[in-house]
DNA sequence: GATCCGTGTGGGAACGATGTCACAGCGGTG
DNA sequence: CACCGCTGTGACATCGTTCCCACACGGATC
């Protein structure tokens, strides 16, 4: 399980300061913090010289020592809930490519659902000085912590304090409208809502599209085919099953994400039942399987890459200009229509 | 697409530091340190009082400062190449679970496959004075670098600077004889690797893997079942299509990674072959969808998340040791048979 | 009563970078 | 020649924290 190589022994000294430089290019420290950061004067010939020390020594500027002096720094923090949702881990990756493009490092914390994890991030940037924060949120404190440090936040996905600090959301209640009235279109009046929560902003808008959609189609709520499913897929697919099995079964699910839309499909493929005969299947938030299925499901597509990069945008004009109105920012979605509707099966 | 909101003006004169503490406990600074920080002698109502004072002010420690003092700092660093790739997304999940866990702050870099965003991350990351770094890397630029201005680097996944540097790594070899036996098992004498590049310790290992299984049930190697392909799934979808659009195609593939089958995957939908009848399927690396798809794709699974903690374990020993001769360690892998693998076709 | 120990505290020097300030040349101008 | 502005440089304080050192106190030992 273990192999055991050679080592090395890589015992530098001590990593070169501005201090070795100095004396390497036979000038002040000063000297070269103005000919490396070039503000302030330095002769071309002496910065040349400073340059050319700095490159044979290896010499990197120590971004503690700089920022300590500085009081600004050039990093921003990240908190999602969970990087093994592929939703999350897009997120990620847009933030930290505009991250990148705007010169910031990142800091991750997965905070892993858990309120604890998320406190213990909140106080750790706290700590860190970072420039400011993204975050999905779980609650207004970790947002209402941070700024009152002084940290600026930008809630994306959900939000908890709209008014007090920026977010990114995208047009969750228009999906979700959408994407219900797509399936009242095609004949359903049985329609069931996986959710997980309608108490925050995103299932809270992904309900009230819902609501709406049926509202139009002249459809009564039933409250039996509203599903407030847990977190996993897991959880997800046992409430499926529960309700699948029963006797007068909805014609037609909307998943309002794509973990439950998992937990849904699952459920559907081990009933046996069939897509669309059966059973019609739309999910809010698109995920590669579901165009690798078969059949391919129809799913709302939100652009979350650019969801995340978004946020550093707007996270980076904050920290420019920290007191301006806060901003809230909605991405459109679209309806990706695939294989999985069709009107109800005839009775 | 943007709304405005109400603003908060939020100006906090300036973050408490120990000195202000110091003062409303009416104490020295030094008294302050070592009661906060455990470290020395500190009378318990003085430490009492130290504490409802930091408490009060909320006062958080700089690790800017900190650090800058100590010259350790409690960072690491990591590099992975894809964020979007769910290996990686899962790989980084690991990481930063037993980071959290071992009182360690993530900085994450998402490279994406580029050189230079990996150069500049490397400096970036010794910049920060992180005390370690992970990283799936492309070369061993990364690691000599970091290694000669004293970082230590554990090398995931993939291996450049074996014997220098520490890795984790997954049974490749193994695993891809294993899952290559599997179809040779059945039958299968016309079996084709699709493999982004053999040049690495991963590539070539399950390419190695490959021709040990053939070799062992006596089948001749046919370079042109042996397709090299890019990065992403759609070039993968490209020479699949290629190839089995064919008049003598393949009877079974084997798929390096999770990309590499999605775009194999996505050729046989689109070709309206039947799987396993026309041609059977093993992917390297079990991805959510193989066994969500119909018929479920067998896989041969590696605990991605295991091996990004495992990997955060390796670089934290290595911290508390750095003199210690450097490890490789493997981790086991396993092949799930599932539905998309059967005897070939009859002639 | 001098010395020593253990406990507790404060002063002050670092850590590495930045940036203000003073000042030294130098050429030009009144 | 005194003065000015401009270019270029170095000394030094500073950021917030830690930690070494000095020292003070009370009680025990010689």
């Amino acid at each position: 399980m273990t192999v055991e190589r050679r080592s090395t022994p890589l015992s530098r000294s001590r990593r070169p300061t501005i201090k070795d430089v100095a004396e390497a290019a036979g000038v002040s420290r000063s000297t070269v913090s103005r000919a490396l950061t070039g503000r302030g004067y330095a002769a071309s010939d002496v910065r040349e010289r400073v340059l050319r020390a700095a490159a044979e020594l290896g010499y990197v500027p120590d971004v503690m020592a700089r920022t300590l002096k500085q009081q600004v720094s050039r990093s921003v923090g990240i908190l999602v809930s969970d990087l093994r949702n592929p939703f999350y881990a897009e997120l990620a990756a847009g933030a930290s490519s505009e991250a990148r493009e705007r010169g910031y490092t990142m800091v991750l914390f997965d905070t892993s659902l858990s309120a604890q994890a998320e406190s213990e991030a909140a106080e750790a940037l706290v700590a860190l000085r970072v420039a400011g924060v993204i975050v999905t949120p779980n609650s207004s404190a970790v947002s209402t912590y941070l700024s009152s440090h002084g940290i600026p936040v930008v809630e994306v996905d959900r939000q908890f304090a709209a008014g007090s600090t920026d977010g990114v959301v995208v047009g969750n209640r228009v999906g979700a409208r959408t994407a219900t009235a797509h399936l009242v279109g095609l004949g359903h009046r049985r329609i069931a809502l996986f959710i997980d929560e309608t108490d925050w902003t995103t299932g809270y808008e992904r309900y009230q599209g819902y609501l709406e959609a049926l509202s139009a189609g002249d459809i009564k709520v039933d409250p039996e085919l509203v599903v407030s499913s847990g977190w996993d897929v897991a959880d997800s697919r046992r409430r499926a099953l529960d309700m699948l099995r029963g006797p007068d079964r909805p014609t037609a699910v909307f998943a309002a994400n794509n973990v439950l839309a998992e937990g849904v499909w699952r459920a559907i493929g081990e009933l046996g039942l069939s897509v669309p005969g059966d059973i019609s299947l739309v999910a809010f938030d698109d995920s590669p399987w579901m165009s690798m299925v078969s059949p391919t499901v129809s799913a709302v597509s939100q652009d979350t890459f650019n969801l995340g990069a978004t946020s550093v945008r707007r996270l980076d004009e904050r920290i420019e200009r920290p007191e301006s109105d806060s901003v809230t920012t909605v991405l459109n979605v679209r309806l990706v229509q695939r294989e999985s509707t069709a009107p109800p099966p005839a009775l």
